[in-house]
DNA sequence: GTCTATAATCCGATAGAC
DNA sequence: GTCTATCGGATTATAGAC
């Protein structure tokens, strides 16, 4: 029984992801299992119940992503592999991604389950621990890691959120460089001097004004 | 004609901006209106044509409040009103501003229809002015004026999104502090450096590592 | 007990009379 | 322009089959 619940989850999980969030019904959801609508009920309260374990899972698959970062050998690069696997993620799984940080807005939820509202304050924690490691390192200038991991966080999660939502007409590879570019301006005044040196020494040709 | 157009239209936002998109039915909008589902349909493709035209109501609203910010006297000023104005009309419009940005997903559109396109890039010329101006006053560094006005927007958009979406468990004013530290920081890197010192002259004490 | 089907209710949208 | 009537599809409570 706990086995058939898990099946009806993996296939909400293909459901919402080729479909999206106005494609998800429980009777297209009901037609993939090979059960009627009303049977999924037995095991989910409510279509929302459905997508909030649906988020669940695309919480779990970023942070496998993430976790990758860590294997890092040096907190500059666990920072810059982590900045990467967050991008790289979005773009996989895009809709994952919008699932995750607008689950409220989608289903009209006036707060955030507790079980969600962890999992997305440990997003916090993960760039938090990145930022404290680099300021220990000497590679971002002491100040409150919170802050500091909010700035980034807010920032990608921002940028890549304009661009799946089609708000940036850009193509995939003008974004990445965007990307790229954008957090380079932004390290530019979190790094140490000798860091920021290197940081601004390869930003690109400029108009003068 | 074009009346009961406009009429139905201050009805139609009153019910979203009240019920939310998962709220929002035509049924409910007609009898709002005082009239049967079916005859919204005369002045209204679909409820989709509906929506978009909710959207139209709330980019005027932002632009409405984002034009107050160029009553500063100096880009300096306009500058630091426009970052202000964006989070007042966030916090006081929450719906607006997720109807803004994320409209795509709410109603599963494929890609961003021209006329909400071109309203979109004007919310990022709005921020590219802001920024020519004060790399002309000498303000913020020399630096590529739409690389850096989307650092900007991508930060507040990503910061107010993930406070009005709840994933930060912030009280108002606690967020309000947040936003202008987090603003700050940012500043850190892109003001030239007799501002920027200015601007780091005020951050406030940090656990030094 | 575990699962399923029927049916009530609500929604968006259309057809056709007035 | 608006109504009545109606279709197809959605969620969900209830009652019945294994």
């Amino acid at each position: 029984m706990v086995d058939s619940k898990h099946r009806i989850l993996t296939h909400a999980c293909d459901l919402y992801l080729a479909d999206g969030f106005d494609g998800f019904s429980m009777r297209k959801l009901a037609r993939a299992v090979g059960v009627t609508a009303p049977a999924l009920y037995r095991h989910f309260e409510s279509k929302e119940d459905v997508l909030l374990e649906v988020v669940g899972e695309a919480h779990d698959e970023l942070f496998r992503t993430l976790s990758h970062a860590l294997g890092g050998p040096t907190p500059e690069d666990r920072f810059r592999r982590a900045g990467e696997a967050y991008l790289g993620f979005a773009l996989a799984n895009p809709r994952y991604f919008q699932m995750i940080h607008s689950f409220t807005e989608f289903m009209g939820l006036d707060e955030v389950p507790e079980e969600l509202s962890r999992r997305a304050c440990s997003v916090g924690q993960f760039w938090h621990d990145r930022v404290r490691e680099c300021i220990e390192a000497g590679i971002l200038k002491p100040d409150d890691p919170e802050g500091i991991g909010l700035v980034l966080w807010a920032h990608a999660y921002g940028l890549i959120s304009l661009y799946i939502r089609g708000l940036l007409p850009l193509p995939e590879e003008a974004f990445r460089q965007a990307y790229t570019d954008s957090f380079r301006r932004i390290m530019a005044g979190l790094a140490t001097p000798e860091h920021a040196e290197a940081v601004n020494g390869v930003h690109r040709e400029v108009k003068p004004g």
